[in-house]
DNA sequence: ACGGATGGTAACAATTCCGTAATATTGCGG
DNA sequence: CCGCAATATTACGGAATTGTTACCATCCGT
């Protein structure tokens, strides 16, 4: 069975959110505070799903902490949040979020998402041939590309640093990040290649070039479709 | 033809799984540590099947990055496990696994799980005895080909090179991969030499030489008509 | 053994791609 | 709104990859 911590300093949302994951067969765990939660997090829940605002240790910080432990680094985390406009933040900083949530609460969407972050895990579906961001689509295999289905070629690099930021759609990924997984851990490039890169990525993109954001001070994502 | 690599450092085991992948017809790679793995994983099977645990950089290593690097990312990775309780990590770790197994190994049960890979990735293996792509049209059993209508000769290794493009028309096929697969996996022959084979395909292929497109840094491959 | 066809290699030319630096621009904090 | 740091853009030289040609070895049938 399924363990998922759930943490949130609101009773009532801990209760609810319990409550309907339970009916769904989950195991769950609470917490109150940040705290409570990294504590609990050494039972290794398969699922975190975190509150943003927290008295004391914050949702940023408890996330933080629990990648910097290599015991609960791989546990996924879904941040719930008040405002809309801290999606960006959650979404923008590298910080491992899986998946986000806007309260209030919907709770169809709520086990919707849930059950897509273990669906991802599941062996049985894991295979995606090519990623779809919006109109641009990617097939590894063919090295090819469509933008609004017209065959466009990328080069070794851009098509590779677009394929690492396309696996990781809505996840900002830092220039470092690509550095070492596109150009290798082992190569003296400096990061500033990798501007040129997205940029002859965006100009390739054509229209959607507003695809590729940059985060200041982070790194570059590809925002979601 | 399929490139499956096989990772233990049990040699019994490695020689068990060879000789059983071998007769049902696939190509089989092999290495006995982690380090040789991410070397042979270069050459791009399409599915490793790897132990969990072994000396210095184990079977988790492996898959991280493997993982990590764009090229071999999506190359579907099956675990090898001694213990049952390592199933739980297998499946739980988000590490890509897309599917496992428990020793002492089922050879049918392996055979089972390799072929349910494929299927998966390869819906239409239809066994065509010609194929058609645009005005070139190749039949293996006769050993011929017409380009626009004419019946053209094509000696041995041009044959072979072109039809293994056209058996994966529209993707992208490395050079090393054209070696294996058309010079065989022990011959040590210079990659160069399938640059010159290209070029006198495309000589024949005359108006159409524009088919065989060029990859840079990757290989070539057939337009798709 | 000869001639032709095939295949492999090497050398060089042509092309593409990549990395860097220099310069312009943007966007954020104050 | 200003200044500063981060990022965008541009251009260019060099590196890497590929195309092409020529040449040699081998095989095969005669």
């Amino acid at each position: 069975m399924q363990t998922i911590l759930v943490v949130d300093d609101d009773k009532d949302i801990v209760d609810l959110v319990k409550y309907n994951l339970q009916k769904e067969g989950f195991n769950v765990l609470t917490a109150r505070n940040g705290t409570t939660a990294l504590e609990q997090a050494n039972q290794m829940p398969d699922l975190v799903i975190l509150d943003v605002m927290m008295p004391e240790v914050n949702g940023w910080e408890v996330v933080k902490r629990l990648k910097a432990n290599v015991k609960t680094a791989s546990i996924p985390v879904v941040f719930l949040t008040a405002k809309a406009s801290e999606v960006d933040e959650v979404l923008g900083l590298e910080l491992g979020a899986d998946d986000y949530l806007v309260k209030p609460i919907s709770i169809p969407k709520l086990l919707a998402r849930v059950r897509a972050i273990f669906r991802k895990r599941d062996p049985a579906q894991a295979d995606r041939d090519h990623i779809i961001v919006g109109a641009v689509e990617i097939l590894p295999a063919e090295h090819l590309i469509r933008i609004d289905g017209k065959e466009t070629f990328f080069p070794k690099k851009e098509f590779e640093v677009l394929l690492y930021l396309a696996e990781r759609e809505g996840r900002a990924v830092s220039r470092e990040t690509l550095l070492n997984a596109v150009w290798g851990s082992d190569t003296h490039v400096v990061d500033r290649t990798v501007d040129v890169h997205v940029a002859k990525i965006r100009d390739k993109l054509g229209v959607h070039s507003g695809y590729v954001e940059t985060i200041k001070g982070v790194g570059y994502r590809l925002r979601p479709q």
